[in-house]
DNA sequence: AACTACGATAGACTATAGTCTATGATTAGA
DNA sequence: TCTAATCATAGACTATAGTCTATCGTAGTT
């Protein structure tokens, strides 16, 4: 019986049915395909009916999925529009959100901080995009409500909310003999220069720790403090680098640089929304949160298909269809 | 958050603000009254704001309270047609519904049968009215798809679901001595001659339980095979007795028997509607068991008010408020 | 003042919901 | 045929949701 499903459940079985795919339904929510699978399937008995069917390596929607989701869409709208009359009977007319976030954030932040803005037109924005290793030192110091990271400090007792993916790829100058080629194996970069970040940064730590894990030892030619300077550094030729794809979104010129398909690559990091455990947020900060919350869907879709090059072909063919 | 509150903090509320009461919610859904608490704390803290507020022993609705009621009756009806939907999907549009039901439930069970033939006109219904011990004996012959009970067999294994309340009361004759009497202390009836059913009866075990926890030992006259017979017992003036209140709906004429306002009575006890664990259901009884879910709550106020007599004066002045 | 009724809280416990890794099955494409 | 992609299932584990009994606090009535 359905009334006996969970709003978990219920969600679950939304991100599917507007995906069509149990995989990307999972990616979404940041949680595995058998958690899909199986959330899907207690629906599914609960209901007593298939909501599904698998024609071939595609699911679609029954008749009777069909239904759910509208159902589903009415609930979760109307729980949204309760959401916001309690918003507003909190009084989130003014008040003041502060955020730090580490510099590659700077692609994408302020679009979210507008979008924000207009719904809560009172709220004044303190935005500081400051290195990783200053981020941190504002987290002890209770500087901010509220961090944007790509990589959690683990030795911090922190709350990180993942909001959006934050894909790292390999980027190369547009002339380098392996740009247009497919499936690069990640052993051809062993031979490589590449140009990191500085010791501390996140996409450094992420990149040192693949490269690792895959027994590759690479070779460092430069550490620059900037993504800005990497970029100039790998369009001179003076070597290949690991950076976040929002890094290209601003380019409106990406004829220099291009994105290596190499194997294993892009490396599915996610942005995080994080504050230290013990903090009580003000009630802007939760808006904040809530808002990025029940956003974070239309995030993923909207950023990564503007970076030019980026292999997003999925999402992009994905919304033909739909 | 209120998007993750669970369907069953929803449930809670909902029953509360209809009932505007802890208590009378927890009854209603077969639970204690801390269990609702704990739950309506639980969503006032997701919401962030107070659902109800207390003005001296009353509970009313906040504002937002209001609202939270609207998207909750929205969201359950929304479920409902879903429901429906998958009803028809089923094709549950003729068959049979095997029922058998204890004696006692036959004053309620054809009016409910009544509703559902009204759902649902292609099914066909087979009512069997009998003894427990006769029910006990079916049910270990899988002859039935469904049984109404007053207490579920403890030694087999059954499911049982909870669905109207099934007060017991003592009775006795209208001009008996302690009519009309308020809190007749328990230790009077010690005194009293009893007219009860036959050992085995549900309502026998219930009784007999009830005075030897209480450490009372009643004076048992005559023993009784059917419900109408203790009744003119009771009439006749041969004792008092401890039986359903809905025994006492069909009476065209209740001026002979009376209820005695005893310490500790009425006990409460349910009916349940049963089957065993490793049945498996027909969609039919399946349907059932989803109708009697879905309108339990209109059963309870439904059957008890129509007894004459019975102190359900709560039920009765709620119902003039709302 | 004593008693009753009702909601709130503490503490303890059980049930179940949710999740993961590993692997199997199936399909489509090269 | 092989590879890749995707969903399904098994088994194990953790987190949390739900619940209860006991008791306290408050308000109203007698």
């Amino acid at each position: 019986m359905i009334k006996n499903a969970s709003l978990r459940q219920l969600k679950v079985f939304e991100a599917v049915a507007r995906n069509l795919s149990y995989t990307r339904a999972a990616e979404e929510l940041f949680t595995t395909q058998p958690t899909v699978s199986i959330q899907l399937k207690q629906l599914t008995d609960l209901v007593g009916l298939p909501l599904f069917e698998q024609v071939g390596k595609k699911i679609y929607l029954t008749d009777i999925g069909q239904e759910l989701l509208k159902v589903c869409n009415e609930m979760f709208e109307a729980l949204s529009r309760f959401e916001m009359m309690v918003s507003d009977a909190k009084g989130v007319k003014a008040g003041k959100l502060r955020l730090s976030v580490i510099t590659t954030a700077k692609y994408f932040v302020p679009r979210l901080l507008g979008l924000f803005c207009q719904r809560y037109p009172g709220i004044d924005v303190s935005l500081k995009v400051i290195n990783r290793e200053m981020v941190l030192q504002r987290i002890v110091a209770n500087m901010d409500d509220l961090y944007v990271l790509g990589q959690p400090p683990e030795q911090m007792d922190m709350v990180a909310e993942p909001f959006l993916e934050n894909p790292l790829v390999v980027l190369a100058a547009a002339n380098h003999p392996m740009a247009g080629k497919k499936n690069i194996p990640l052993k051809s970069l062993a031979t490589e220069p590449f140009v990191l970040r500085e010791s501390g940064s996140g996409t450094r730590l992420a990149t040192e720790k693949f490269f690792s894990e895959h027994g590759i030892k690479i070779k460092v030619r430069m550490e620059l403090g900037s993504n800005e300077a990497i970029k100039q550094a790998v369009i001179g030729g003076l070597g290949i680098a690991v950076l976040s794809a929002h890094t290209l979104a601003l380019e409106h010129s990406n004829n220099e640089l291009t994105i290596l398909d190499v194997k294993g690559f892009p490396l599915h990091r996610n942005w995080y929304l994080a504050y230290h455990r013990g903090k009580s947020l003000t009630v802007v900060a939760k808006a904040f949160l809530d808002f990025i919350e029940t956003e974070k869907k239309l995030l993923g879709e909207t950023y990564l298909t503007r970076i030019s090059g980026f292999p997003s072909k999925n999402i992009q063919s994905k919304k033909k269809k739909m």
